[in-house]
RNA sequence: GGCGGCGUCGCCAAGUGGUAAGGCAGAAGUCUGCAAAACUUCCAUCACCGGUUCGACUCCGGUCGCCGCCUCCA
């Protein structure tokens, strides 16, 4: 059927075909680099990353744009505060955006430019804008007129005439009707500026999203993300700047992911309930936090909990401790035989992971397909019927066709044994956890098991599961993981 | 007030006009010295009330509750 894409403006689900045969151009709003990111920012990138590599893995050739607004009020406020230039500022936040992303495993985007180096883009749209009529200078500001632009609205299901009626749109004497937005703002006193055509100053918000959008990826393009709280005015104000400003269609598809919630609320800097992704990275192994978003669909709100990074880490240790039997199995049965044994019916993972993904890259039934896979894979591994030499190639085929396919969720990346060795690393940190004294206790119950001393080897297993610490006695000797 | 969305098993979470994926937790079993891990089996009728339909959780109307946007926001 292809892929089917959810498009906000049409409010449906579409047959997704890009512009241009075989490529895709895609951009996602990046931040607004003004303070460190949380974990609602991580997720967006997360996201529109996945979506990405997936449209990458189904052989499409993808541009994907991610901006940096670099120029802002808030960026200014806060460079003040701390006394240093507001491009400073902002490219310290740049960086650590960049340190949090790569933490957290998310890749960057093709292309990531920044409001700052793009001011003549941007003022030149503005200047098309003016030119058209769809824009008016006052006192040095330029605002858009929304009501010359008929299609306002569309996107996010408004009329201006409701709009009107909202209590609390800015009022200001110089513009010409209360809808009309800033396209360009004069500067202030002491504020970073750039020379234009209406005197110094600087972009407004929404406008250089339009102004890079159509720079890296043409006047129409195919697939437009961002948060769901962006789609007014952030997103309708893109639309229609770049529709009336050029003769292009802008982007086809909009696509918006869900928010991050904490206890049912908007996850935000205002509220003030933010967990920031350098926080959540030291505090959970930074593939918990991909699986825990990811098992949602992504237009979905997250409502983040500690259970939810339980559940997360029991996935991955079961995940990681099959493929880590896999890779025992890869180092004493390297042959490949000739094909799959009389009986074995081995999933076919990769449609299944099409399937689940093609529709509106649902990455929560994708993640289902996974588990089936694995679980077949501990199901034939247990078994005796084929032996582990006829078996052996087969259990490794869709072993690293599982692999490949988390590769596009960003999952199941790491060396097994030391993606469960990190893990249980997070979890002795969070636990607080002794590890020399399991260690003594461990040999300790060796020493017993070797004497025969069940009591004594039972009562320390014990001892050990009121710490959380699960024992399990393998050919191999004992290993230990911390219960999530 | 306007616009949009949500309410599915104890918890998390997919989904569909034809009698509800998956995960976590729980129960039983296989395995094991005993466990753990792994595997097997069991475990919901989809907020409420109407309507359309042969048939709705899925479509329509209403009610209740929750959330987002309308101001900066991923």
């Amino acid at each position: 059927m292809g892929i089917q894409v959810y498009n906000t403006i049409t409010r449906t689900k579409e047959p997704f075909e890009p512009l241009e045969a075989g490529k895709v151009r895609m951009y996602a709003c990046g931040v607004t680099t003004y303070d460190v990111c949380h974990i609602g920012h991580g997720m967006q990138a997360l996201i529109y990353d996945v979506i990405r590599q997936y449209l990458t893995f189904r052989g499409y050739d993808v541009t994907y744009v991610r901006n940096y607004t670099d120029v802002d009020d808030k960026i200014i406020a806060r460079a003040n505060g701390l006394g240093i230039p507001a491009l400073e500022h902002a490219s310290n936040m740049i960086a650590s955006s960049e340190r949090d992303l790569a933490a957290l495993g998310v890749q960057p985007a093709t292309i990531q430019p920044k409001v700052s180096d793009n001011i003549p883009e941007i003022i030149e749209l503005i200047q098309s804008l003016i030119t058209r009529d769809y824009a008016y200078e006052i006192n040095g500001d330029v605002y858009f007129r929304v009501r010359a632009f008929q299609d306002y609205g569309r996107l996010s299901n408004r009329n201006v005439d409701d709009l009107r009626s909202g209590a609390r749109i800015e009022v200001s004497e110089h513009k010409q009707d209360a809808l009309d937005f800033a396209l360009w703002k004069r500067a202030k006193e002491g504020e970073i500026s750039w020379n234009s055509p209406w005197g110094p100053g600087r972009p407004g918000w929404h406008i250089e999203c339009s102004a890079l959008a159509m720079k890296y990826l043409g006047a129409s393009f195919d697939i437009h993300g961002g948060g769901k709280d962006l789609i007014f005015p952030h997103h309708e104000n893109e639309i229609a700047q770049s529709l009336c400003g050029t003769n292009g269609a802008f982007s086809r598809y909009w696509v918006h992911n869900g928010l991050v919630t904490v206890d049912g609320r908007k996850m935000s800097k205002s509220l003030d309930n933010f967990l920031t992704i350098d926080d959540a990275v030291n505090r959970y192994y930074p593939e918990s936090i991909r699986y825990a978003i990811l098992r949602n669909h992504y237009a979905a709100n997250i409502d983040f909990s500690e259970q939810a990074f339980y559940d997360a880490y029991s996935r991955l240790i079961y995940f990681y401790s099959t493929l880590a039997k896999l890779d025992e199995i890869r180092a004493t049965h390297a042959e490949a035989p000739a094909g799959v044994p009389e009986g074995m019916n081995p999933p076919d993972l990769k449609t299944e992971f099409i399937n689940a993904m093609d529709d509106d890259f649902n990455t929560a039934c994708a993640l289902r397909e996974i588990g089936t896979a694995f679980k077949w894979i501990n199901d034939v591994m247990g078994a005796k019927k084929p032996k582990l030499k006829q078996k052996a190639w087969v259990l490794l085929k869709v072993g690293d066709e599982i692999r490949r396919c988390a590769a596009v969720l960003r999952l199941l990346t790491e060396e097994p044994a030391q993606a469960l060795a990190d893990i249980r690393d997070y979890l002795v940190r969070q636990r607080d956890i002794d590890v020399n004294a399991v260690a003594s206790q461990i040999e300790e119950r060796d020493r017993a098991r070797a004497d025969k001393d069940w009591q004594r080897a039972d009562q320390i297993r014990n001892e050990l599961a009121d710490m959380g610490i699960l024992i399990m006695d393998t050919p191999n000797g004992t290993v230990w993981q911390v219960q999530p």
